[in-house]
DNA sequence: GATGAATGAGATTTCATTCAT
DNA sequence: TATGAATGAAATCTCATTCAT
């Protein structure tokens, strides 16, 4: 099913729509970049959506099960925090390209792929419940919004997504470390 | 020049551009929007590009003059960057379309708008010789990269649009304050 | 009713028809030309059409009433075909936007103004009754094709409206004489 | 490259340029004469604007090409002036609508595409260097305007497209002779 | 008479998708 | 699997024309 033609499609494709965005990307691009013409593309991939679909699925999926894994073992909430960061910073080097096209692309996206929207509210939930269970525990501080606060998280961490690169001073686990510092002096009652 | 009628028409673009996404949104979208018909808009813009166009470089010019006049202040540079970073805040809330537009669309618009690229290299500019200033005199940390902290201070502040509501806990000055606290924490020497 | 405005703003757009084509030249053009807005042209003429309706037809009408003039006199063929030489020549100077247009434009035009066809209609019929009737008098060759020959002197009179500039070595007068010596040469018997 | 079907829809393509000019003809006409959808013309051309220059560009290249064979035989500029005459005159058959789109569409085409100034510049000077050539020799009128005569000769030779058809009493090359004699009568020095 | 905003039809062009070969 | 030709919907844009002010 998965045949090593097709993920090297889905890699091509990747780039190009992290490149350019998704729909300024044409079929068109993405065969010409396989060596192939346009209509070729559609004996591997029902449609252009399917294959974006397959992209930010896949980092999804990853991500979610890794999310689910740490909150299953109901450590107490800061712990549970601190990992989630560190699972949502390990992904920017191996997803780099999804991750872009979801910063970019999420507005056009999330009306077309229900899955999206299913996803996102199963992260949030997961997240602002955490934050929640630490606020009622005394960890947390009692004034911020969980939503607000989990939504800052996010988009700081996925934004690094357009500065970091790999091989820098800060490796993935030292720039989670830092920015867990950051967080919870700030969030944290003192 | 910039009639009123003119003024609204721009602001109701600008709302869609960062609703849906610049390419996602078509014509006949803004001109319904203002309730006529497509063609109609060809009365006050050439294209859509020149909509965006003055969408962005509206906000672009605010700020850039706004960096300017601080730069020619010619303060200590921590001092200095505290003031970019209070500019750059202080624009979420009037200029939320236009710095949605830039974050979701810049791949896209990069490429059209030429003005977008030369804005950006002087802005850039005007930051890395800030912090390289910085570490000359010994102020910042000599081990960053004054390019890479510049696009990681620039993004963290930008992406807040999505999440920054005004009314909310903290207003724009108050996000400042905090921020630059994080952020001299950070990069300082110590 | 021919105010001198009108016949102002007819002379401008007859220049602009002559030089970049009928359809080329918006009504926009035009009033930009006069310095008016487009909107403005209305008030004096109902549509673009009846612009060049009106260059046309008052070349039309100058040229045919001569023509008419010299056929009723009732001359010999060959002294009418002179005439009638002498006649188109003379108009190049005077009407040299209209016929222009109608060189560059008739196949758009002949199909929007009923009226070409009907008035080229009549001068064809002068002109190769003329013919014609030189043949039967033994005057010309009987071996050439009366109508294919009048477009032929036609085009080739008319054409001359993208070489001739008054005021060179020779005048229309001058012009008529040469090209009726050709003529006759070739078309007289011997 | 220049397959059979690219081919065939050119020649649909100029002669639905020659009847109804290149403006008036839309792209939709075209498809419809093929047989096919607007949208799908585009397989085959990049914009309508490429269909004429491929027209025109490939009756330029021929005509030129075999100007310049004259050209470079260097033989005497009466002999030159012969063949030149006859060159154009043998197109007329074979690029019949190639040069009515030429004659009607000139004033459009020639600002929108480059090639056809040049062209067209080439051409002039290869005619204008040899009636200079011709007068320098003593073999044609000094009186005359070496320009000024190259352009009467083009125009009068081109605009014979209208009414020329083949197989009429006169063939292309019974055509040119009978032009050349009419042309050297006048022209020639005596 | 002129302005300025709008209409509305229609033009060129783009592009995801289909399908016979 | 791949090709190449085509579809068809929709996008941007043009422009003659109208009309209230």
């Amino acid at each position: 099913m998965a045949s090593e033609r097709r993920e090297h499609l889905i890699r091509l494709a990747a780039d190009l729509f992290a490149e350019k965005g998704y729909q300024a990307t044409t079929v068109r691009d993405i065969a010409k970049e396989a060596g192939i013409l346009s209509g070729s593309l559609y004996h591997h991939f029902t449609s252009k959506e399917s294959i974006v679909d397959e992209i930010l699925s896949g980092f999804f999926d990853e991500v979610m099960s890794a999310y689910r894994a740490v909150i299953e073992e109901g450590r107490d909430p800061r712990e549970t925090i601190a990992e989630l960061v560190r699972i949502a910073f390990g992904t920017l080097e191996p997803h780099r390209a999804a991750i872009t096209v979801m910063q970019n692309d999420w507005n056009y996206l999330k009306d077309r792929l229900d899955y999206l929207t299913k996803a996102e509210d199963e992260v949030e939930k997961m997240w602002v419940d955490t934050i929640r269970a630490g606020q009622e525990q005394g960890l947390f501080r009692d004034d911020i919004d969980p939503k607000l606060t989990y939504r800052m998280i996010r988009d700081t961490i996925w934004v690094a997504v357009r500065w970091y690169r790999p091989g820098g001073r800060l490796d993935a686990a030292g720039l989670s470390e830092h920015y867990l510092k950051v967080l919870f002096d700030g969030i944290n009652t003192h």
